[in-house]
DNA sequence: CGACCTGTTGACACCTTTCAACTCTTGTGG
DNA sequence: CCACAAGAGTTGAAAGGTGTCAACAGGTCG
């Protein structure tokens, strides 16, 4: 099957693949420390493996969902990285988020039972399928799974509200070191290197993230390697002095 | 049983108000339609009515819950108004929210199982305490109550996220603009005027809120005045021109 | 009635955006 | 394999929007 890159492709196109013997379930997943089966016992984690039939592999600049599609269901990225973006009726928008390993897409549609945001992949990128049917059924019987399902919707709206205070309170310069430090700390919770990795995101969509335009984001990271925060070459970056670059927003005042 | 205004209050020392024969269950609340019974059948409705054992009452500027106290219960606002603000470890501090009655507060706890916010009052206000046991049991054999409380998390987030776009892409006027639509609307959903109203909160919050700073909203307030938006006198706003107002942030590009 | 908090308004500084030119990288087709 | 085009990133100069600082007015509450 064959589908082209340009294209909007609508949740039935993409190509599913079949879990099989072979591939991780929840119960063996790398991922199951930061990811839905975290803090599970050995016997719940088992029950776990019934819950995902099925994953999807999203190529680089492909499309999961859009805004407004029924909600069937909520991802957990295998491997790869996604953005999300939301789109207003005037025509305004902006990305809500990265999603890495483990971290799960999606959650903002609960509302309305719709997608509030469009989620595209930044590389190529496989998630797994939590349909909400299968969620909500197990969950009833699992309570340490419902328990921890709410605990990722609650991380969701502190994880905005960080960025709320991100947007509102800080300037260009802060908010683009703790996005360096927050990636950093997320790639190394994930097992990559903290201080040196290589951003899936262009400038444009740092600064459409971050509020702020592309042209800003690339003289700050040239600021931070003139002061020898980083050392930075397209989109690789190697964090040299991290405690200097929290400071640079953990000193307000 | 007296509680000086200026000091912080613990859970234990708010005034906790009965529940009697007399005051209203959710089964017959006004807020119905807008809080957790939202679109729930009579009969689901009457079992609702375990749910809320306990009011308390928070004075003007007094404190409902503070940033990491653990997380019992959230709470519907009945009547009155909240906010909720974050503080980060560098001393940086935003307002997240502002809540009417029928609105649900503290569901940004569920993350951690602590509060991430505090959360004071603007004005006497009075909530319903819904203990998270309570919850979880009671929803355990109330499927409706269960997705309706996904529901309002869900809603949380999207609001949260219409906000990171305000913050991110709007300028102070289109924010101030659509802060007030929103409140207008919020207001109208409550019985109240859509075009006149109150605003319980000071020009700061207001700022704090919208990245702005108060100076910021006030000029804003007196230009929206001058072009004939609206009329304004301290906290008491008319929207004279709403569609003029709305053209002040829908109209992008 | 007076103190204090809240809100208004002005002048100026500064940060970020805007517009533009240019370079570098990447991918494509001859 | 090279040439070329398109996209991504960098850098400069100037404009504009908010913030800062300050003085003052108005409202509220003891």
């Amino acid at each position: 099957m064959i589908v082209s890159r340009d294209q909007s492709c609508r949740f039935q196109l993409l190509p599913s693949v079949p879990i099989t013997e072979m591939s991780p379930r929840c119960s063996t997943c790398t991922m199951g420390q930061l990811c839905l089966p975290m803090g599970m016992s050995q016997q719940d984690l088992a029950r776990m493996d019934t819950l995902v039939q099925e994953r999807i592999r999203v190529q680089k600049g492909e499309t999961l969902y859009r805004m407004g599609d029924p909600l069937a269901a909520v991802y957990a990225v295998r491997f790869g990285t996604l953005k999300t973006h939301v789109t207003t009726e005037d025509g305004r928008s902006q990305i809500t988020g990265f999603y890495l390993p483990g971290e799960i897409v999606g959650l903002d549609g609960l509302g309305e039972m719709q997608h509030a945001s469009d989620a595209a992949a930044l590389e190529d990128t496989e998630v797994c399928v939590v349909r909400l049917n299968d969620l909500q059924s197990l969950s009833a019987d699992l309570p340490s799974l419902q328990h921890q399902f709410l605990r990722l919707m609650g991380k969701e709206i502190t994880r905005d509200q960080l960025m709320l205070v991100m947007l509102g309170a800080m300037r260009a310069e802060e908010r683009l070191a703790a996005f360096l430090i927050n990636l950093s700390e997320r790639l190394s919770a994930r097992g990559y290197s903290a201080s040196e990795f290589v951003m899936r995101m262009s400038r444009e969509e740092i600064g459409s993230y971050l509020g702020l335009k592309l042209e800003t984001v690339s003289r700050l990271f040239s600021r931070f390697a003139e002061a020898g925060l980083i050392q930075i070459r397209q989109r690789h970056v190697k964090l040299v002095d991290i405690a200097g670059i929290k400071e640079l927003y953990s000193r307000s005042c």
